[in-house]
DNA sequence: CTTCAATTCTTGAATATTCAATATTTTCAA
DNA sequence: TTGAAAATATTGAATATTCAAGAATTGAAG
């Protein structure tokens, strides 16, 4: 018996293009959010990673923020310029550079951080409660298999 | 009785992040595989798009790739360069361009649709049949919840 | 018909990102 | 202890993306 003919499947049923459509939905969505105070998502990422009050070196920083190197580096001086955060060099290892939060960057965080609350409870409210949670919890798993 | 204290849920919880974390890192995969036939992401898509054999307009290929117009215009102009693709005036509408696939172009996409289905086995492998399919299923649903 | 608004695509300037190279410091082997 | 290799962050040039404006065409109201 002959082979069925291979369905060449379009774009949109292939994981990665899912993906990609998905994340650029839901950022667009807290984009405007964020825009309300100015600020690139980005940033808010890199005020609530240094929120815990310690700090945190450039290459911590740009693993957990998903930026390269140079990238965040162009960032940080912007923000240094708007005071929300500062350099200082790590008396551990001089090569390192400690970013640390500075109190108007703690204000903002907080000011965004309700704003993205915002768009988390309108996902839950049109996407549902159970979507979400199980969706996170395949979203976090995919990560760890794909290391 | 008092609320409990509104714990700061770290950034790694969040929807915006989960989606971002993972849409990169099976980007990456993509792109490492794609990186063979020296063809970033963004072209693959536009050839796949364009592989059904009809025209299709920029407006409508943007949306499709996820693409603003500028940014695919010169996408475009790359692509024309490599006669990959070619541009048709529309006869029913002389604002739009219908650009159309070479043949050149086929045989690439094949190509490069075998590297995709590589990739797609090897999430299968390693994530499992049933959690890639749910997470289809979700990604799907998300996205329609947010038109 | 004519005109004005809307649609579609492209262009050029401003901005942002990336790659490769550099500077500094640490590590570690000889 | 010295010197080479590795790790960390930044810089500058090359590249890519975005925003705002422009050109061409269509649609539609008066």
């Amino acid at each position: 018996m002959a082979k069925p003919p291979k369905q060449n499947s379009p774009i949109t049923e292939h994981l990665a293009y899912l993906l990609a459509q998905a994340n650029r939905e839901i950022n667009r969505q807290l984009e405007l959010r964020l825009s309300k105070e100015g600020v690139p998502v980005e940033q808010w990422r890199i005020l609530k990673v240094l929120s815990d009050g310690n700090g945190h070196s450039m290459g911590e920083l740009a693993d957990a923020v998903l930026l390269n190197h140079p990238t965040l580096t162009k960032m940080i001086d912007r923000m240094v310029s708007d005071t929300l955060v500062y350099r200082v060099q790590d008396p551990n290892d001089r090569r390192k550079v400690l970013m640390f939060i500075s109190d108007r960057g703690k204000v903002l965080c907080k000011k965004l951080n309700s704003l993205a609350v915002d768009q988390e409870e309108h996902i839950l409210e049109s996407y549902g409660d159970k979507s979400t949670s199980e969706l996170k919890r395949l979203l976090e798993s995919l990560i760890d298999s794909s290391n």
